[in-house]
DNA sequence: TATTGTTATACTCTATAACTATA
DNA sequence: TATAGTTATAGAGTATAACAATA
């Protein structure tokens, strides 16, 4: 007596996060960004974060990969870095006028993807999608 | 008065693919093979693919990204490329013995991943879960 | 010595454009 | 001309290892 064959949920959140994440992508660049650019920006905006290696954890990349976007990011005028004058191996990183700007064009487009995402989908839905895709995640992080 | 602002149901959704897609690449990798890998051997064992455009799209890549994981997969001995007979400008993919075995233990490896996933979760929130994501795919799918 | 961050280097996945072979 | 696939090239994102600066 076989058991009803589910697709396995980890192919089919591949593939939904591909989808997604391609359009998610598309939307972001048509604002200016990206999602790496996205993430480290919302993560300075609503995350105290006291140095990079936090930042980078917030993200979820390692230091030397936050050290590579944040370069852009400077080189585009987006960010600045300075020495924490309290402990000067500290690199603090707060955003410029055009940071803060780019910050708002992104979300203005994240919050437009997001409502179409959810067409026909109730809070109540959504609501339970974030609930399941949270207890998915933590079977499969180690600690 | 405030919506009670559910996190962007993208964000969540981003954050538990990159967590699953990383812990699924690690069991992939110590199994000898990649996500792409794995998705190409599981196409050409379940989708009647007429060509290689058709198992590129099955795959969700464009056909010289598909060409490119072929030619390390040939490499590798995995499968055999030869012309259609009937269509010379038909290349037939065919998996090898070494490419069967492979797939058998990524499917091993990628069953065991899905229940590490779906620990605590009934098979009914499970059904829930590919509703919830199908319909959302569907929103951001132009189609 | 330990901590913070950067530099150097390289790998994987993906893509577009130009090309070859076949029809 | 149109179709199937490959080659050439490049770009984005990520990582590890070695290094410099600071404590």
């Amino acid at each position: 007596m076989p058991r009803p064959t589910t697709a396995p949920i980890g192919v089919v959140l591949a593939r939904t996060a591909k989808t997604a994440g391609r359009a998610f992508d598309q939307a972001l660049a048509a604002a200016g960004g990206s999602q790496p650019v996205w993430q480290i920006l919302i993560s300075l905006k609503t995350t105290p974060v006291a140095n990079q290696r936090e930042l980078a954890d917030a993200v979820g990349i390692q230091g030397a990969t936050l050290t590579h976007h944040l370069n852009g990011m400077e080189t585009a005028g987006l960010v600045t870095r300075r020495r924490d004058p309290a402990n000067r191996r500290v690199h603090l990183v707060e955003l410029t006028d055009d940071g803060e700007q780019l910050f708002h064009r992104l979300a203005t487009a994240a919050i437009a993807h997001d409502q179409r995402m959810r067409r026909g989908l109730t809070d109540t839905e959504i609501a339970q999608l974030a609930d399941l895709l949270h207890r998915l995640a933590a079977n499969v992080t180690d600690d």
